[in-house]
RNA sequence: CGGGAUGUGGCGCAGUUUGGUAGCGCGCCUGCCUUGGGAGCAGGAGGCCGCAGGUUCGAAUCCUGUCAUCCCGACCA
């Protein structure tokens, strides 16, 4: 391929509009180009590296038995008013009416269709387990497309349905796809971290999210840096042993303390002169079942997540202010369990302290030596606060760590939520009628692309990991108009082909410079220069894209080095 | 959806306060020249100033509306 001839419109100036690096890299180093927010032509060089990595999934998930198929995009609404989610999917579901005023809407997953199609075609349990996959574009109107492909509106994604006949068959397939995920993010050469994670509204039990570790990344895990252990998991569902107080004694009576405009944890704990953990913080939330207080103490923060499971509630936010001071009487900032009517009081484990202090439902004023119990009655106790890096690990006991994650696949037990609504059943041995047991794992395609930027470029540009890079190695003549070093460059070329690498050259007749910069941007793992040194004396120099050392190479040697560092750089980057 | 900001040539921006010929840098085209880290000279092409109304002799500039894009938040099987 020639530089010369290949659609890759570089830019000097970081565009203004991206923000985060990969978004401003890959519209730098013309990868892609917008076409409206949240949706992206993908230019020769960004679809080069999607085939890779989609080659890279199609090779694990054939491994392991997957069957690709091909769903359609445009999907009936009749499909998703059985599955009761034509209603509850929200805004976020693209919809659309065909000429005759039926409903249609674009697909942001395929558990509808996959499960009509199976439900059509599989009755015996003969026929499980099966796995069945495709690469396809999914549409979600996201309320906010942000970063570049990292949250698109259109966006390409594996999606793959496991069918079988029990939860210890769909174990294995589960499992197997934990695996097969584990091997693809090896070989795109990410440092990634399988992590526990919520089930969100789907319900289900397992489920583990691979996040692929980088500043940047929209979610939040804790993991234990102890190795053996291994424990792992997204914030939002993470646990951790209740810390016991050390300070109980015996219940005193209940006191009012005057707090003039002490509105903060922080601030009452210091203007009273106590520790934040002696605080009980009360959070009022509404709820489509009515106003819930949340209880934690003063030190942490809520877990909306498990506040949702714990209260068995859909929606649930931070109620206003004008709503809380309806709901206790008073001015968010002082509210407290003591005394509340009409509110679900949930109350953390961990702040169920003895003599605490609390809002009091007056402005201005804050109990001490509330005692749950006595002064107050919690409607549930359990576990609703967010871990956080130095809690416990819930598994071996020493502080958890925490690090940022960009989420790039999930896997997860279905179980009969989707066979039961849309009846999917087989007859099993005894010629009885079970709904099929379903998992799903998805793997953002053009996300792990932008993922793998955010892990891996510097202040020149992009440095791809070699088994996903558009092209493995670009060969730049210093000057295109030196005939020799034309004929040397090419000829190196054809030999680079012939061995299986994909190569390309620059024979755009710019200055060196020029050259030098657009492949650092681009990304290539290895350049070969081939300027009037080379011609002379026949060794070569080639350049690591991500070390930047070069080594001397007479030409003879060149194609079984080049082989050799390629597959040297798979090995670095399989280390993970 | 709430808060904030921005829309001027392919990209990055100035000009808007105080209405009066639409500018700069990069990129692009032609020629000369140059060739180891985004060279130089000369000549050129390219803009409905987001869109629609309004005010005015006259609007990129003032007013009203609208659309789009970006950021923060909320949200995210």
């Amino acid at each position: 391929m020639r530089v010369s001839e290949f659609l890759m419109p570089t830019l000097r100036e970081t565009p203004a509009e991206a923000e985060v690096v990969s978004h401003q890299l890959m519209v730098r180093a013309g990868y892609i180009r917008k076409s409206a927010a949240g949706v992206y032509t993908l230019l020769p060089l960004a679809w080069r590296v999607i085939k890779k990595i989609e080659g890279i999934v199609r090779e694990e998930m054939d491994r392991e038995g997957g069957q690709e198929i091909m769903m359609p995009i445009i999907q009936p609404a009749e499909l998703w008013q059985e599955s009761g989610r034509w209603d509850v999917y929200g805004p976020e579901l693209f919809r659309l009416k065909d000429r005759h005023g039926r409903d249609f809407c674009l697909g942001p997953t395929h558990e509808e269709i996959i499960t009509d199609l199976v439900r059509g075609e599989v009755s015996s349990y003969k026929q499980l387990p099966l796995l069945l996959y495709q690469i396809q574009n999914k549409y979600r109107d996201e309320r906010r497309p942000r970063f570049g492909l990292m949250r698109g509106r259109e966006f390409i994604m594996k999606d793959l349905y496991s069918f079988d006949r029990d939860e210890e068959s769909l174990d294995v397939s589960y499992w197997k796809m934990y695996r097969a995920y584990t091997r693809i993010f090896r070989r795109c050469g990410l440092k990634f971290r399988p992590v526990e994670a919520d089930s969100g509204a789907i319900g289900g039990n397992d489920t583990h999210e691979f996040m692929v570790l980088a500043e940047s990344g929209e979610a939040l895990v804790v993991y234990c840096p102890n190795d053996s252990c291994g424990y792992a998991a997204n914030v939002e569902k993470a646990v951790s042993p209740p810390e016991r107080p050390v300070y109980e004694t015996g219940a005193r009576p209940l006191e009012e303390a005057a707090t003039p405009e002490m509105r903060t944890v922080n601030q009452v704990a210091s203007f009273l002169g106590i520790s934040p953990k002696t605080l009980i913080k009360t959070l009022i939330y509404k709820t489509e079942k009515g106003p819930v207080a949340a209880l934690v103490r003063g030190d942490r923060d809520v877990n909306e997540i498990k506040l949702i499971r714990a209260v068995g509630v859909i929606n649930l936010e931070l109620a206003p202010p004008e709503e809380v001071e309806r709901i206790t009487g008073c001015a968010p900032g002082f509210a407290g369990p003591v005394g509340l009517g009409g509110v679900k009081v949930v109350v953390d484990e961990e702040a169920l302290m003895a003599n605490a202090v609390s809002g009091s439902n007056k402005k201005n004023i804050h109990f001490v030596n509330v005692n749950a119990g006595r002064d107050f009655k919690p409607d549930l106790v359990t576990d609703i606060r967010l871990v956080k890096a130095g809690d416990p690990c819930p598994s071996c006991g020493i502080p958890l760590a925490e690090a940022r994650g960009i989420e790039v696949g999930q896997v997860f037990k279905l179980g009969d939520k989707y066979s039961k609504v849309l009846g999917a059943t087989f007859l099993d041995e005894k010629g009885q009628s079970r709904p099929i047991v379903m998992g799903c794992y998805g793997i953002g395609v053009t996300r792990t692309m932008a993922a793998a930027i955010e892990q891996n470029y510097d202040q020149n540009g992009i440095i791809w990991p070699s088994s996903i890079a558009p092209f493995q190695v670009v060969v730049i003549p210093v000057s295109a108009k030196d005939i020799r070093q034309d004929e040397m460059a090419r000829r190196v070329c054809e030999k680079l082909l012939k061995a299986g690498v994909e190569v390309i050259i620059d024979d755009r007749n710019e200055r060196p410079g020029v050259k030098f910069k657009d492949a650092d941007l681009v990304g290539y793992p290895v350049r070969i220069t081939v300027g009037s040194k080379a011609v002379d004396s026949g060794d070569l120099e080639l350049r690591l894209r991500r070390d930047g050392n070069n080594i001397m190479i007479p030409e003879a040697d060149l194609v079984n080095r080049v082989l050799e560092i390629l597959s040297e750089d798979q090995e670095i980057t399989d280390a993970g």
